[in-house]
DNA sequence: CTGGCTGCAAACTTTTTGCATACGC
DNA sequence: GCGTATGCAAAAAGTTTGCAGCCAG
């Protein structure tokens, strides 16, 4: 990942560095503030202005997605492979599904193209809404 | 819609009235902004409580739906029959298209199973990212 | 050295909340 | 009349921006 901003000519400093090691392999889609709030003990210094420019470089060079779903923060991605979300209507947790890809079949191009002709589909996003099993039995919090 | 609300227990005011009818027949996926601003001339007095209000209300008696895509604003839809999305990544356009059902087949249900134990999955959202007509050619703006 | 990056704070946008008043039922 | 909705304003939450100084290349 780093390897890759370098590529693209940005700088290396510490506190990415440090961001990236916290983001990488973390599969629950964190908030800002959730990486803010790792990354404060080693960098007391840290600033919200840091963590965002970092995590849009990431996106930028295609190394992060952003996840929006319900109200509240944006959720990071650091997941690459082609994947949809699962997520808890209760708890909000979210889990990855992998898929083969992201491209639109024709069915989908055609369907699309009668409701809004001259409309090219280059990606499908699917979220799968529902309840995870700690919360099964739980109420839903909100709609939102 | 009114009378869904009223038969709800809920109490018919002009204010919401005039939010019913501006929102009922748009399929545009309006902001809470968007709305106030519409009822404003109307209702010089309206405020963003009452409008916050009225869709929330709309929303839990299942008259409304929200979308949450890219930053910014929550926009609301007020198309009850099943459907997905298909938004423009250059100008935010977002078109309704009509699904059969929004519920999941046995082969996302296994899907998921595998990534998350116990999650039941209730419902599918798609939404279709690409370009319209009007923005072909055109850059895209943000990948947010 | 030099321009991009950081840290800080302030601004901004969107949404929520508290409370006194008004009005539908 | 009772109790819910409203209007207003202030606060909360999330994100962006401006700018002086710093440091990676």
């Amino acid at each position: 990942m780093i390897e890759t901003l370098r590529a693209r000519g940005l700088r290396i400093t510490a506190q990415r560095i440090a961001l990236v090691e916290a983001f990488a392999g973390d599969h629950s889609h964190p908030t800002a503030q959730d990486l803010f709030e790792r990354l404060r003990p080693s960098f007391p210094t840290m600033s919200f202005a840091t963590v965002y420019n970092t995590l849009d470089a990431l996106t930028q060079a295609g190394l992060s997605s952003t996840l929006r779903v319900d109200g509240g923060a944006a959720r990071f991605d650091p997941n690459t492979a082609p994947h949809h979300h699962a997520v808890c209507d209760v708890c909000g947790a979210t889990f990855d599904v992998p898929t083969r890809s992201l491209e639109p079949d024709a069915t989908i191009a055609s369907r699309v193209a009668e409701v809004a002709p001259g409309f090219t589909v280059a990606r499908v996003d699917k979220t799968y809404r529902g309840t995870c099993r700690g919360c099964s039995g739980k109420k839903k919090k909100k709609e939102n």
